[in-house]
RNA sequence: UCCUCAGUAGCUCAGCUGGUUAGAGCACAUGACUGUUAAUCAUGGGGUCCCUGGUUCGAGCCCAGGCUGAGGAGCCA
């Protein structure tokens, strides 16, 4: 008999109809009462069987995490709680599982308890929403892009390139590490390794995108991108997703609408293909708020919050009217600020948090940065102090994108380049692009778990990605 | 990498000023009940108190070093 997903039983019950139900069992209450999932919806499905019909030794393996399948009847249910339940006429156990050894149990579990148990923990609610979410977001990301003209570009993971300068790199051999050859000069002879060079993982697509994007015209990259910092944060992974795109003849202005409306559209997207499970994580955040002091909790519940960033245009302001806010704000006056501010500094998170969850308490665009504090690809202003750069804050999380209008002079491009001690000779296909009908261009990066972070409410990037690769963390 | 905090049963946690045999809830086992909603009730089993060393008549508790985790900072997305 072909299987129903519980979704189908649940949205289109078809009372007195048989069906075939397989999942994990989440409880079995009172010798009777079979509460099933299988993934296809947060909700389960409730299997009422008969003690007498069904045989004691299959009745006492019915442990939480057991597989099963399950034949019987839809029908209304008598008791509260559901609307349509199960009549079980046969039941197959398709797979035991030892409640002695399995650690998932029907409580409340730490997530750092269950990140430890990251094979195992998609069998909570938690995070089966949690990744439900996930590809809802992901599906956006496509959609958004496809709908509006831009190619997928796939940029590679193994990249040769050391200058894209978004931080430390993991290191690609295939050298023997136990007998590194070296050159006459004591360093690692690369021209031994596989690319007779040193390779590295990719930290940024950014630079290819730029390629494309100058004949192409828009495109996008959304794959895994690795930073070998010793970062222990809630905010950052070893390897995580980023989004890039790259649109040519963009400036600024156009960069900080399609940032908007892509994170709008996302957001969106989730809010009407997964509220059920958005409903589920507030009422979790909210659950768990209430141990928390007033101060950390949050104020506004999370569909409602989506729902406002959605509807609600972002707050755009420079880099110099945000260090004004500063500087003007009691906060500044009372000394409460543990890094000073004045005009040049890199914005501090405190900082950063000050703008976006005290002053304005929404997604906050800052642009025109001074020079010396960021990438040497941003557009020089006419300033000549300040870049075309562009970094989008939002509560909770800090800083969502970051973004820019690139440098197409050559020249600029070459001085800079100077500047910040990058070779010509490690980027030359990058500058030739500038040399070759050059035009103006912008893009921007989006960490997609952060957005993953934003929508699921959830605190701890590593529990937005299914197996969070972390400084001493990598296992399964 | 730096700062702060934490580590006690499978899980979540309590354990007083250093003092007898380290406790509770959940989970599990046995029994009762049988329209339950993380069912309920009764009974029971279950411990390398993170590790190493030290102080002490005596350490889960104090001290030192280490390991692991969390929060914050830096780096960033």
């Amino acid at each position: 008999m072909k299987r129903t997903e519980i979704i189908h039983i649940l949205d289109q019950a078809e009372i007195g109809k048989e069906v075939n139900i397989k999942g994990w069992v989440k409880t079995f209450r009172n010798d009777q009462f079979l509460t099933i999932n299988d993934g296809s919806t947060l909700r389960n499905i409730q299997v009422v069987l008969n003690p007498e019909q069904t045989p004691e030794d299959l009745r006492k393996r019915l442990y939480t995490g057991t597989s099963v399948s399950v034949i019987g009847v839809v029908q209304e249910s008598l008791g509260k709680g559901q609307n349509v339940e199960v009549i079980g006429q046969s039941l197959t156990i398709l797979g035991d599982c030892d409640p002695n050894e399995f650690p998932i149990q029907m409580k409340k579990h730490s997530l750092e308890f269950l990140r430890e148990k990251a094979h195992l923990r998609f069998r909570t609610s938690t995070f089966s929403a949690v990744f439900r979410v996930r590809h809802h977001l992901a599906f956006a990301v496509n959609k958004f892009f496809n709908d509006r003209g831009f190619y997928y570009l796939h940029t590679p993971i193994i990249t040769g390139s050391d200058a894209e300068g978004a931080g430390e790199m993991f290191k690609v051999t295939t050298l023997d590490l136990n007998q590194i050859p070296k050159d006459e000069n004591g360093q690692v002879d690369h021209s031994q390794d596989f690319f007779g060079k040193s390779a590295n993982l990719t930290v940024s697509g950014q630079l290819e995108a730029e390629l494309a994007a100058l004949a192409l015209g828009k495109v996008y990259t959304f794959g895994p991108t690795f930073r070998a910092e010793n970062s222990n944060t809630s905010r950052h992974l070893a390897e995580f997703w980023m989004i890039e795109p790259e649109v040519a003849f963009n400036d600024i202005y156009d960069n900080m609408d399609l940032a908007e409306a892509f994170l709008k559209f996302c957001l969106n997207h989730v809010l009407e293909n997964a509220l059920e499970d958005l409903t589920f994580l507030q009422e979790r955040e909210q659950q768990d708020d209430k141990s928390k002091p007033q101060e950390e909790r949050q104020t506004i519940p999370l569909v409602e919050r989506l729902k406002f960033v959605v509807d609600s245009p972002f707050e755009r302001i420079t880099y110099t009217e945000a260090i004004d806010i500063l500087m003007n704000s009691n906060h500044y006056k009372k000394k409460k600020f543990k890094y000073d501010v004045s005009w040049g500094i890199d914005l501090q998170s405190e900082h950063e948090r000050y703008l976006v969850e005290k002053h304005f308490q929404k997604p906050v665009i800052i642009t025109g940065y001074p020079a010396a504090i960021k990438a040497f690809y941003m557009r020089l202003n006419e300033d000549g102090k300040t870049v075309a750069a562009m970094d989008m804050l939002v509560p909770g999380i800090g800083e969502i994108i970051g973004g820019s209008q690139r440098e197409e002079r050559y020249d600029v491009l070459l001085e800079k380049c100077k500047q910040f001690n990058i070779p010509e000779e490690h980027i030359w296909w990058y500058l030739e692009t500038r040399k070759f009908g050059t035009c103006p261009h912008a893009g921007f990066g989006l960490g997609f778990e952060r957005m993953v972070m934003y929508a699921t409410g959830m605190s701890n990037i590593r529990d937005v990605i299914p197996f969070p690769r972390t400084p001493l963390n990598a296992e399964f």
